[in-house]
RNA sequence: GCCCUCGUAGCUCAAACGGAUAGAGCACCGGAUUUCUAAUCCGGGGGUUGAGGGUUCGAGUCCCUCCGAGGGUACCA
């Protein structure tokens, strides 16, 4: 349970209702506030007529009765909050438990070990993987990481689209590919890929005297965008491939579950998905092949057959009107379509010397991932796809990224970690320091601003996770750590840690810049970022 | 045309069920260091949150209209 959870408990008990606690921005303003002075609920329950929240506030206090072991002070505030301050004794208990924590420091259980699988990437097997790519990877990896750390037992797992029309499109333009090796003249099919990845894997086939030009193109792909997500850090608990939901007759399975309900009728000698409104969809093309949604409406249900309480899939903008679509079919197959919940990573523009760079691997102009890492590196690429929240529009421009690298956000971070391992380094060879346990007394010599600061924004950080597992949002960890590497940088500047002529002191100051870096190391471990010991 | 997402500082982005004075980084200007890592710290300027209306104790956040950007729009995936 975390403080902020104590809490709110606490005044449940001693108020009979549920408040709303938020951190306060201002440490003049105490640990917590809450706004319940405001709330029609509180004049109900607790029979107060008193129109003014400010007097409201000041009957609510004098009814609360909190421990004074937990809560130093409560005031009223501003038009009529009510502000906590959290007992400094506590505070040090509570830090000391962080220290017998360690790694698991921020976890937590809320995920009551539901079962989830996160789908993402999934792009076609067509080309490299592009920018965007990369940002759906970076926050599906770092989401399955929050999860499995909340107490959700999450997978992750690439959807491989290897069949349709896009696949006979690419075997096409590498036949084309390996006529120009004849000598011959070939065009690329319009719809195909002319770039020039393909080349050199006509080459290969060349070289090696293939004929299943389908098969070597599919897979030279598949371990080539393998490559790219290993590269990145990211890696899939499953790959699942289209071919084989079409092998196990689950198309034909959801076509006729669509028929029984009187959901499908004939048009244009196409089958036709009825949808509310009139956008409806093709189900079965005039030329008798199954369009895109059928054997997708099959993986799901698929996905639902393995008994996962929770399915959450990353798309990108393009499949909008998809997730409508597959809600539709899927509960025409009667599954329980509110299980799935699916998240809008938005595209990446990349811009390159101040224009914006098209994105299509139809038209050959692209930016692969591989690219980006190479230039900018895997961690500032990450931490970049990651401070962004998924649904905003974001502008990657090359230049400003690597320009930027030597003084990123990320290496502000990775420096507070590596400034303490120095320390740490430093100090192991001192006598009495590392021995002894730590106690709260001890701790409590940990008393200027900037240590107090420090103790109260790593206490805070379970609920950081919380929160970003809450909303699978991974993008306030980031947040949280620029403004904890902050507070840090500036305990540095004002106060040595090292003080030979006061061990205590030392021995305090130690273990608060220990709790620093595990939380560092713990929350950048869950956004697949290195913490380096050295810079 | 219709549908979806978005619009916040010069630029890139935050802002917890609607809460207190809308915050960071970059860029710009000024300052700090014989120190355990200067990839650091402190200060400053910079805002009618695209525009207008509505809801209420309170709106960047919810509702309506308009403007702008991106995407989808019936047999690509």
């Amino acid at each position: 349970m975390n403080i902020k959870q104590k809490l709110r408990e606490i005044i449940k008990n001693s108020l009979g209702i549920e408040v709303e606690l938020t951190e306060t921005k201002d440490p003049k303003l105490g640990d917590y506030s809450t706004n319940v002075a405001f709330t029609s609920q509180i004049k109900s329950v607790c029979g107060i007529k008193n129109n003014s929240p400010i007097k409201v506030a000041e009957d609510v206090v004098s009814r609360l009765k909190l421990p004074s072991e937990f809560i130093d002070c409560i005031e009223v505030g501003g038009a009529g909050f009510i502000n906590f301050w959290l007992n400094k004794k506590f505070l040090y208990e509570a830090f000391t438990n962080i220290l017998e924590e360690g790694e698991k420091f921020g976890s937590s259980n809320i995920g009551n070990n539901k079962r989830v699988l996160v789908e993402f990437v999934s792009t076609n097997p067509t080309g490299p993987l592009v920018v965007v790519n990369g940002r759906a990877a970076a926050i599906g990896d770092s989401l399955v990481r929050i999860l499995k750390f909340t107490g959700y037992q999450a997978e992750s797992e690439y959807y491989v689209d290897n069949c349709g029309k896009q696949v006979k499109l690419l075997e096409e333009s590498i036949r084309a590919r390996y006529r120009e090796l004849e000598g011959e003249k070939a065009e690329i099919p319009e719809g195909g890929y002319p770039g020039e990845y393909l080349k050199e894997i006509a080459k290969e086939i060349k070289k090696s005297n293939l004929q299943n030009f389908r098969e070597y193109g599919l897979n030279s792909i598949i371990q080539s965008q393998k490559d790219t997500l290993e590269k990145f850090g990211v890696s899939f608990d499953n790959w699942f491939y289209e071919s084989d939901i079409r092998k196990s007759g689950g198309p034909e399975k959801v076509i006729d579950s669509i028929k029984k309900k009187e959901l499908a009728y004939k048009k244009d000698g196409a089958l036709w998905l009825k949808m509310p409104g009139d956008k409806d969809k093709v189900l079965i093309k005039s030329d008798g092949e199954f369009a895109y949604l059928v054997p997708d409406i099959a993986y799901h249900l698929n996905k639902f057959s393995r008994n996962y309480d929770l399915l959450i899939d990353l798309f990108g903008p393009d499949h909008i009107s998809h997730i409508d679509e597959l809600k539709t079919g899927l509960s025409a197959c009667g599954s329980q379509v509110d299980k799935l919940k699916v998240i809008i990573v938005q595209w990446v523009t990349l811009v390159r010397e101040g224009k914006k760079i098209g994105m299509s691997k139809r038209k050959g102009e692209f930016v692969t991932l591989d690219e980006v890492i190479n230039d900018v590196g895997k961690d500032v690429t990450r931490f970049f796809f990651l401070m962004r929240k998924c649904e905003s529009h974001l502008d990657f421009n090359i230049e400003l990224a690597k320009r930027e690298s030597k003084e990123n956000p990320v290496f502000y971070i990775q420096y507070a970690g590596a400034r303490i391992a120095s320390i740490l380094k430093r100090a192991s060879s001192l006598d009495g320091i590392n021995t002894i346990q730590i106690s709260v007394q001890d701790l409590s010599l940990l008393k200027t601003p900037e240590e107090l600061l420090l103790i109260r924004k790593i206490l805070h950080f379970p609920e950081i996770i919380e929160h970003a597992s809450l909303e699978f949002s991974p993008h306030y960890i980031p947040f949280y750590l620029l403004s904890l590497a902050n507070f840090f940088h500036n305990f540095y500047e004002k106060h040595r840690v090292i003080l030979d002529d006061d061990i205590p002191l030392t021995r305090a100051r130690i273990e608060l810049i220990k709790a620093v870096r595990q939380v560092i190391k713990i929350a950048l471990s869950l956004m697949g970022i290195s913490a380096p010991e050295k810079m």
